[in-house]
Parts: structure tokens; C-alpha cells; sequence
DNA sequence: GGTAGTGTGTAGTACATAGTACACATGCGA
DNA sequence: TCGCATGTGTACTATGTACTACACACTACC
């Protein structure tokens, strides 16, 4: 395992992340010792281990929306922490490349209502 | 070079692309050779050439920025004819996943003058 | 007919990504 | 006290990414 120690710190953030989500449903079910989880998302418990102590980068987009799932977490943020955006959005954008290019840019700085009002009324047919 | 004997289509399709626009100033000009534009953009010749023939996988997104430079192309649409989507819009999303998560996900059917028409409105203030 | 420029074939490299496999020490309950 | 579960250290692997370096054949020009 190649360590190019200089995005420990955001592995950290990562890792601590899904550790204290772990721990806190630890605490009541026991479902959720590392290696329990381990084994419903189908790795190795070391290797989980590893990504909770910022030892090594976050896992795969799959493994990640798995520990998502397990740890009732939201997808997109567990993914964005890892410094990953899904595959999914990639599509999306990569389809009209020049259309979602120019929304996003204009987009950067606007706040957050603003673009969850675009959103919704996108949803409610306003366009 | 590993193969990998599969994405090969879609790589020949990025490089055509190339190729075709490079011919195109090649005509005119004779600085477009393909060894000048190699040397432009600080590649190996024979690595540009596989790269037009579809034989290897696209470049770095700097290459392609360069080579989108060069060629006077779209570097969104270039990237995307890659398979990739830039940095900059990545990080974008990735500072508000949830946001812009759910702002794409509403307008991936949305047809093009729709999507151009928010992002005017958002230039102009419009929000 | 040399030489300058053209594209391409072959081989190999360094580093990143995404993990596995096994052994070990520690602690907790019955 | 013994067996089982817990987390972790160490070593190793396969595949992907992004290239370089060199040699070769062809053509075009003067």
C-alpha cells in the first residue's frame, strides 16, 4: 500500500467520519463492531480498519454508498468527503458537457437556497 | 500500456476528434503536424499518435486542456468526449454535494435551452 | 542521394487505486 | 480460565493511469 503521505489529513476527516457514525450505533446493537460492518460491505476488516484511522485513502464509490447505507448517512456528502463525486453526476455532465458547464460556474457562488429553489421549481415543472 | 480491450471505442472516438481537427488545420498551416502539436503541448509523438488512433486512453485533463487550446475546441466537451469531467466543476460539486446533487438529478431530462436559460438568469441576477 | 520531417511500433517506467491475507494482542463474558 | 470477538500491524497483489525513450519506414525536397 503506497502511503504518498500528504492527503492524510483529508483521509482523516473521512475516516473520523464514518467512525463516529460507527460508534454511535455501536453503542446500542452491537451490529455494528468494525468487523460486523466489514462484512456487510465485503471487506477485509483491516482494510476498514485502515480507512478509519485516515491510514489509507477511501474506499470505492461502491463501498462507500454501501457504508453510506449501513451507517444511514447520505450518499452524496460520504462521497464528496472522500473527495469523489458519483459516477451518476459525472453522467449527467458528461452528456451536455457545455449546458451543466456554464450552470455550475454561474452556480459557484450562489447560496444554497437559491439553488435548491431552482431545484424545486424545476421538479414542479416551472420551466 | 495495459489494454484493458474494451473501452476502446470510446477512445477512438476522442481521438478521431483530435485528428480530425487537427487535420483540418494541417492543411493550411504545416505547425500542426503531428509531432509540432506534440511538442506544444509536451508530449511524446508516438504518445499523441496512439492517443489519435484510439489505441491508448485519453491524456491528463491537462493534455486535454492544452490540446483543446491548440485545437481551438470546447475543453468541456473535449474532456466529456473522455469521459471525464473537470476538476473545477467537480470541486464545485463537491463543496455542496447535497445542493448540487439534487439541482442535477431534477434537470438530467431537462432539454438543453432550459438549462442554458437558468444559467442566464442566474448571470443576470435573476435569482 | 542525403537529410529533414512525418507518423508509428515496441518496450518499459513510476505512481495511484483498491484492495486481500494472515498474524497478533487485548478484553469480556460464562 | 478459556474461548470468542474485538481492533490493528505487516506484507503483498492486481490493475489502472499517464506517460517516456528509441528505433523504424516512408516521403518530399533540393
Amino acid at each position: 500500500m503506497r502511503r504518498t503521505t500528504g492527503n492524510r489529513r483529508a483521509w482523516a476527516e473521512f475516516g473520523g467520519l464514518l467512525r463516529e457514525a460507527r460508534e454511535l450505533r455501536g453503542t446500542e446493537s452491537r451490529e455494528f463492531s468494525l468487523r460486523r460492518v466489514a462484512q456487510r460491505i465485503d471487506v477485509e476488516p483491516a482494510y476498514l480498519s485502515k480507512i478509519e484511522r485516515g491510514e489509507v485513502a477511501p474506499p470505492s464509490e461502491e463501498k462507500i454508498r454501501a457504508l453510506a447505507r449501513e451507517l444511514d448517512q447520505d450518499p452524496d456528502v460520504l462521497l464528496a468527503v472522500a473527495g469523489k463525486v458519483s459516477e451518476e453526476l459525472r453522467e449527467i455532465i458528461r452528456r451536455r458537457p457545455r449546458e451543466f458547464g456554464e450552470l455550475l460556474r454561474q452556480l459557484r457562488n450562489a447560496p444554497d437556497h437559491a439553488i435548491l429553489r431552482i431545484a424545486r421549481q424545476v421538479r414542479d415543472g416551472k420551466w
